[in-house]
DNA sequence: CTGGAATTCGAACGTTAGTTTGAAAAATGA
DNA sequence: TCATTTTTCAAACTAACGTTCGAATTCCAG
């Protein structure tokens, strides 16, 4: 076995997340990809077979960040009241807004796959059997506790469109007539006004 | 003056408005469009400078449409309470989970528009100042009578955000584990399950 | 060293995108 | 009718896309 070079893998993958991030899977072009890692133009195709090979690896990372990151912070949640439980969940989708970290990237590229799922992710739930939502599903059921699967399922979709829908218009937010400064004072208030929102629907009596 | 062939405009802009509420503006290519009109494939520029252009005038046509049905009903929703109001408003916006007519394939496309807004979508509403979120911030500010503009332009998001991430994942919908059968009658449970929800989001003390 | 495998590289391929072209056809007004 | 304009048409053009290719280079175990 021989030891392939980690390095031009690695800044394919760094660069190919900051730009699906920003502007989704489609828009984003492979030699754009390659010039921003600095690396040849056939690299990709060497080293992950493909533009699609190199997306489902960057999906996969996103994955895996993912749920070791609710993983670690699933027994807490369980211990919180389900207001409490909820209002992190929104907190943790609308992190986007302000931090430029691996973790927000990685929810930006699924909040574009929430808009138009690609092949590529449905095949990857599919396979690794870690749905998207199932988080979700399981916050709102805490609210819904009689609820069978349908309408939790979409309770979820509900709520996460509340947060993806600032998430991708960021840059709306910025400018009049909402002119939000999104520092973190900013984010945290909406983060909390969407949670008191939010709750207050799914505690009410169906 | 010379009056032009009108029958080649009509048949790109229906075929280009279908299309283009399907699959989005980028997706949608210009032979795709001049495929279904059945029309020569230099049409489109011949007759709209571009597919930008036909974008535009798609837009323009949407944009009449919507305010012209809003206007319609503007003294009716004045007339209801604001619950009944948000109701018509959360019925209206989910409407195109039902029917193909030309008012859901409008809503459809400013769906996409949130999404990511194309440049000729942002100048369009610059130029004719008729902005798409008007109708719901008013909404919402019979809601939050003593908030200023940017908290109801927050609200306004976060209520179409709630609509139009159901509209985008219809396909979603109808498959495990939503498994939804989006007849009339579901559509309408869905409709008012949303409008609960938001109104005691709205409803409740800031 | 050194020979074979792994990796990089520049160039090209085939396809599809939106657009342009110039001639043919149709429509128009005097 | 006829000269002029408007509209259609098939074909080609330029640019960008993802991918492939073979030679050049780097790497590493023997």
């Amino acid at each position: 076995m021989t030891r392939p070079s980690e390095i031009t893998r690695e800044r394919l993958l760094n660069a190919a997340e900051r730009l699906f991030a920003d502007r989704g899977y489609e828009a984003t072009s492979v030699r754009a990809i390659v010039a921003k890692a600095r690396v040849n133009q056939a690299a990709i195709n060497y080293h992950f077979a493909g533009k699609e090979g190199l997306y489902r690896e960057v999906l996969r990372i996103g994955f895996r960040a993912l749920t070791e990151h609710q993983l670690g912070h699933a027994e807490e949640a369980k211990a919180m009241s389900r207001e409490k439980a909820l209002g992190e969940f929104v907190r943790h989708q609308l992190r986007p807004l302000l931090a430029r970290d691996d973790l927000s990237r990685h929810i930006r590229i699924f909040n574009w796959e929430a808009v138009r799922p690609t092949a590529v992710f449905r095949k990857l739930v599919s396979e690794e059997a870690v749905p998207f939502m199932g988080l979700a599903i399981d916050l709102v059921g805490r609210f819904m506790p009689k609820a069978d699967q349908p309408p939790l399922t979409v309770a979820a979709i509900w709520l996460i469109g509340q947060c993806s829908v600032f998430v991708r218009n960021r840059e709306h937010l910025a400018v009049p007539p909402a002119l939000l400064v999104l520092d973190e004072a900013a984010v945290e208030r909406l983060a909390g006004l969407v949670s008191r929102w939010a709750v207050a629907g799914l505690a009410q009596p169906a």
